[in-house]
DNA sequence: TGTGATTATCGTCAGAGAGACGACTAAGAT
DNA sequence: ATCTTAGTCGTCTCTCTGACGATAATCACA
C-alpha cells in the first residue's frame, strides 16, 4: 500500500480457472470446456468465470465449479485454502497467474484452483459453455500429444502446473484418495497412483506400503470383487493427510 | 469468463505482499515494515503495494522487494514463477488471498510472494514505510510469542504460510542455500537449517547427507576460519534444485 | 609451548524402509 | 477340473538414516 491515492487505484478485473482432474478409465483426465465467445471462440480452456465483489477466492471456485460440474466443494478455514467435499472432491488454490496481455480485452489476474475429484458421471455443459469433455492428459502433454489441442488463453501452462501439483502432491500426502469412491480397494488407489504418476507399481509392495501407514487407510468392513480375481478388502480414506515417509514415485 | 459484459467487469485492486525471510544470528527472521498511513496506521506489516496495470506479479514483487531492500530479484520464466537474483535471493509466488472483507477500503486481492535472501546489511525504510525491521519469527509464533506484535490486514496469516513454505521446502530442494552467501561452508549451511526449523542436527550425519547428494554442493577450493575451529571447505551452490531422497526434519 | 575449547571431517554399526520377487488365496471363465 | 485374474503375505538384499566414536586443524590463553 503506498504512493498511491487509495481511490485511484488501477482496476482490474478478477477470475478463477479450475483445473478439474479425475481417473477415468486408467487415464488421468482434465475437465476442458469449448469457448464460445471470443477471445479464443471454439478453443477449448479451462473452466472459470469472474470473482464477484462480494465472494472470496475459494468461494468463486466452488461455486464455478458447481455450475460447471454439479459438484459440491468447500474450503476449509486454515492457512492456505484447501477443502474436501462431502462427496469427497479436494480443492486446493493453485497459482495465480497475471501477465498484463494474457487476455486481450483487459488486464485480468486469474487465480487458479486445482480440483481432484472421483470419477464422474459425465460433463455437463454449463454456462456459456458449448460444451465439455474429459481430456486425457496424455493427449495434450504426452509424446503423443496432440498439437490440434491448444488451449485458449495461458491455460495450457496453468494445467500443466496442476498435473504437476498433483503427481507431486500424492507423493507426500493421502490426497490420492480424492480421486476414489468413498470406499475403494488397495487395488483401486494402486491404479490411481498409475494413472496419475504413469508409471506401473507393485502391487505386493504398494499393498504393505499403503496398508503400513498409519492413518493412511480404514477398513471399513466389507470386501468386493470389482476387477475379477479374489475378493478385495475395502477401505475408506483415514485420517492422516500427510504420509511420513512418502510414497516414492519410480525414478525414470 | 461467463454471462459478464467485459466491460463491466468487477474492478478489484490487485496488491503484491512480500514475505522476506532471511537467517540472521542463528535466528529466522522476516522484514516487516511499520505503516505510515491507516488503515493499521502504526502497524506492522509485510511490505508490499500495489501491482501497475502494465505489470507483471513476479514484476511487481521484484520492484517492491527492491524499493524496500535494494535487493535485486528476477524471476524466471517456467511454470511457477521461481526465480534467482544475481546476489542469491530466491523469489516464488506463495499464494494469493482475497477475502471480500480483508481490507477495510477496497475489494482487495494481494499476490503474496516469498523472497530468501542471505543476511542482510540491515533494513531500509523505503516509500511510505516510515520503519522497517527484521523480526525473528520466534517471536512473532513461537511460545515465546509476543502478543504486542499484532500484523496488520491477515499478513499474519501469510507470514505463517510463508515461513510454514520455506520450512518444508528446504527438505526437499537445494533453497536453503538461498540464505547463504555465494560461498559458504557445510557448517554455515547446516545453522541456516537449524535456524529455520528451530532444531538442533549432528554435523556429522548432515555433512555426510550434503556432501553425499550429488549437485547439491560444489567445491568452490578455497578454506575458511569463520566460527573459530578446524578450517572448513568452501562450497557454492550446485545446480541440482530437487532433493532426492530429501533432508529430513526431525519429527519432535 | 602446551593445553583446552571449538569446529570440521571421517568411520562404524544397528535399524528402518524400499525394491525385487516367490508363494499362496479366492474368486470368475471355459 | 483347470486356467486366469487379482489380492495378500513373506523373504531377502540394499540403501539410507540416526547415534555416536575418533581424529584433525585452528584459536585462546596460561
Amino acid at each position: 500500500m503506498s504512493r498511491y491515492d487509495p481511490s485511484a487505484f488501477p482496476p482490474f478485473a478478477v477470475t478463477v480457472d479450475l483445473v478439474v482432474l479425475t481417473v477415468r478409465d486408467h487415464e488421468l483426465c482434465a475437465l476442458l470446456v469449448k469457448r464460445g465467445e471470443a477471445p479464443f471462440q471454439g478453443y477449448w480452456a479451462l473452466p472459470g468465470g469472474f470473482v464477484r465483489l462480494d465472494e472470496g477466492l475459494a468461494e468463486a471456485a466452488s461455486r464455478e465449479l458447481a455450475e460447471e460440474t454439479g459438484l459440491r466443494a468447500q474450503s476449509l478455514p486454515g492457512s492456505l485454502p484447501v477443502g474436501q467435499t462431502p462427496a469427497g472432491a479436494h480443492l486446493e488454490q493453485l497459482a495465480t497467474y497475471g501477465h498484463p496481455q494474457r487476455d486481450p480485452r483487459m488486464r485480468v489476474v486469474s487465480v487458479a484452483y486445482l480440483v481432484l475429484a472421483p470419477d464422474l458421471p459425465s460433463p455437463r455443459a454449463g454456462g456459456d459453455a458449448s460444451s465439455a469433455r474429459w481430456a486425457p492428459v496424455r493427449e495434450l502433454f504426452g509424446e503423443e500429444r496432440n498439437d490440434g489441442v491448444l488451449l485458449a488463453f495461458d491455460h495450457e501452462q496453468i494445467l500443466a502446473d496442476g498435473v504437476e501439483r498433483a503427481r507431486s502432491k500424492i507423493e507426500y500426502s493421502s490426497l490420492a484418495t480424492a480421486f476414489c469412491p468413498p470406499e475403494f480397494t488397495v487395488g483401486e488407489l494402486r491404479r490411481v497412483y498409475e494413472a496419475v504418476w504413469g508409471v506401473v507399481l507393485d502391487p505386493r509392495n504398494f499393498h504393505r506400503k499403503v496398508t503400513g501407514t498409519p492413518g493412511f487407510l480404514l477398513p471399513s468392513g466389507g470386501t468386493t470383487t470389482r476387477q475379477g480375481g479374489r475378493p478385495a478388502q475395502l477401505f475408506k480414506a483415514g485420517g492422516a493427510t500427510v504420509l511420513n515417509p512418502p510414497m516414492l514415485r519410480p525414478e525414470a
